[in-house]
DNA sequence: AATATAAACGAACGATCGTATTATTTTTAC
DNA sequence: GTAAAAATAATACGATCGTTCGTTTATATT
């Protein structure tokens, strides 16, 4: 379901087989932690999943919460990938802005897609202090900053009105995107993704400079 | 945190001890799980937190989920009370539109506030089907029909433009919350709420009639 | 005062949780 | 081919989970 090879580049100062191994098992921990959430991670049931004994997995991390901390390292990676990497190819600004926010409603919405992790975790790490919130908190945290970074971009290449204030479009459009998430995994509503892209749009046009 | 004494009125065929006793415990579990989560009801932990035992508690609810049902529906309640009643005081249309997202937000965000079961919750169980979830769902969907009525009378009023689109209004007016819930719970950002409020308040001045 | 009814208790169940310790297998190196 | 080292397994521990059961306590009725 993720797609995450690209970031199991074999770090060759370890040994071969074990690296492999853990990284399988961090693998079927992400796709755990996609439908059922990080808290959703088990031992058991991961060590079950991956063919291993509880204790074989156990060892690899020391503890739940670190291992849950690897997962959201890993998913970070993935989502640098899958949602960062593409928007440096566009040309910075409006159309760097857009590539992002486009990608990221596309892997956070849709029926069989899993969750986004930075807004699952989001709500459930609400108010459970901890490391493992914390390197949440920091994933979120970067993931904004890129965002309000691109914002900055685009009113300084003139795509955006001088007007607008970056930390506002950042709520708003952060905003879109817990609705799309709320609307398509809660409810069950096919048409949230549309109904995020028509908002973004609108957004996007009020704010621009050339009205065309 | 939460007062719900209002909906404790005496059913006066049951009797007068028991009936208070579960209403305390149903006020105990709504209290934890507006820290925890539906999730985070522990009969034994609830159990502690009123003074009596596990079989006692457990016997007034016959299952966790039930208890967690019965949890979902006093919150229904209270947010009937503390949202839904002072906007029907509002006349029809867009005051009391923005009265119903008015009290929402104001009970969803702040820091020492606790968390909104309809976000909460949904977050919570958005992959996990069952009749929790279901509970859950239809008590969503109640307040989403309300706020999307609020919406038609709003424009059946003339107070809003006939180009407005109820449903995507919803959405929008929607995501906006879970960005304040978000950033208020989750970033602990106290800026939040007022950075929801201006955002409201725009949507309402760009799809108001009179420009004044 | 005797009896019927309901509420709450205490203890235990089997399951599963994360974790620690100890053994066994597998891989690597010489 | 054998010894050292690394990886995995086996087993067990204490805690806690939701739930069940049999018993005791309190209340109400007659």
């Amino acid at each position: 379901m993720l797609d995450t090879r690209s970031t199991s580049t074999a770090l060759s100062a370890e040994t071969k087989k074990g690296l492999t191994t853990k990284s399988m098992i961090l693998q079927a921990a992400l796709e755990i932690a996609s439908n059922s959430g990080l808290e959703g991670i088990t031992i058991g049931h991961l060590a079950d999943s991956v063919g291993m004994s509880k204790s074989g997995v156990f060892v690899h991390f020391g503890s739940r919460e670190e291992l849950q901390i690897e997962v959201i390292r890993k998913y970070y990676q993935y989502f640098a990938d899958s949602v960062f990497a593409p928007a440096l190819l566009k040309p910075k600004g409006l159309p760097r802005l857009r590539q992002m926010i486009d990608a990221w409603l596309k892997i956070s919405v849709g029926a069989n897609t899993s969750s986004c992790f930075f807004i699952a975790g989001a709500a459930e790490f609400d108010d459970r202090p901890g490391i493992v919130r914390d390197e949440l908190v920091r994933s979120v945290e970067d993931w904004r900053s890129a965002l309000l970074r691109a914002i900055k971009e685009s009113i300084a290449a003139g795509h955006l009105k001088k007007t607008v204030v970056p930390q506002e479009m950042l709520f708003h459009l952060y905003s879109i995107v817990l609705g799309a998430h709320h609307d398509s995994r809660f409810l069950k509503n096919p048409k949230s993704l549309a109904l995020a892209n028509k908002l973004i749009k609108n957004i996007f046009l009020n704010h621009q400079t050339t009205t065309k």
